[in-house]
DNA sequence: CTAAATGTTAAGCC
DNA sequence: GGGCTTAACATTTA
């Protein structure tokens, strides 16, 4: 269920809902004052990166899906007992599973940086670029998974658009030439919105190219396959046509 | 059947 | 306090 592109679907199916009010609401969070929520109005069903936003006139549930998180809507899973359902007034539930729901009290602006989600309107590639400019020795298979900087990316991305620039996955961010810096920024835009039309047609798989691949569809040769970075997160990479940057750490 | 994975957060340690 | 490691969460698929 994570990644951005997916969210940007939920957001999507969700979105007659808001505006309806809260009739009632169950589940098992521990942070969710269930007996506040009848009454309240949705003002905005947001997204910023991973996060899926429900604005309330109180506060904001903050909805992240982890690995194992899904939703149904006007429906319920059979065997799972719900994180979260909310009935409305005029008809229609959501319903959350295994996911992580915070409360963010406050303006959501003042909460959010809305230029760095990939998929946002409000992305700012020059900021995202700046980031990146301040942090030379981080690898770039960690920088691309950092959500201050590409919120919303996460690790088939990661995996794709590294495949896709012929860039090493263990390269550093301050070797890289800056047109290739450029490139980097954009892609993960470009690749994300990619992934978001091909989910929705239900043939995402078919079009990862490194993500979980045991052969290089360039080179065909065997692609390596290890737990790199800080963020020791499994990586899938050439080691031919994918070119290193920076020192051999 | 077992292991591993589209992810994040908190606790514990040096 | 920083930075690192580990565990916890808990479902689906290979």
């Amino acid at each position: 269920m994570p990644e951005g592109p997916s969210l940007v679907i939920l957001k999507e199916l969700a979105q007659p809902f808001a505006g309806r009010t809260i009739a009632a609401a169950h589940g098992n969070s521990k942070v969710v004052p269930y007996d506040e929520l009848p009454g309240q109005p949705i003002l905005s069903l947001r997204t910023w990166g991973k996060h899926f936003l429900i604005e309330l006139p109180l506060f904001t549930l903050r909805i992240h899906f982890l690995m194992f998180g899904s939703y149904r809507i006007d429906e319920r899973k059979e065997n799972s007992p719900e994180r979260l359902g909310l009935a409305f007034e005029e008809g229609g539930e959501l319903n959350f599973y295994t996911c992580a729901i915070q409360l963010i009290e406050g303006d959501l602006d003042q909460a959010y940086e809305w230029h760095a989600d990939v998929m946002a309107d409000a992305w700012k590639p020059a900021a995202a670029l700046k980031k990146l400019r301040a942090m030379p020795d981080t690898l770039v298979c960690d920088a691309l998974l950092d959500q201050t900087i590409f919120s919303g990316v996460g690790n088939i991305i990661k995996n794709e658009v590294l495949f896709r620039l012929k860039i090493h996955p263990a390269s550093t961010v301050g070797a890289l030439p800056a047109t290739k810096l450029r490139e980097l920024v954009k892609q993960a835009r470009q690749y994300s919105f990619e992934f978001l039309e091909w989910k929705k047609a239900f043939v995402l798989k078919q079009h990862w190219l490194a993500h979980t691949k045991r052969i290089c569809p360039r080179c065909n040769i065997a692609l390596h396959k290890a737990h790199l970075g800080k963020t020791r997160r499994r990586t899938f990479w050439c080691e031919r046509c994918q070119k290193r940057y920076g020192p051999v750490l």
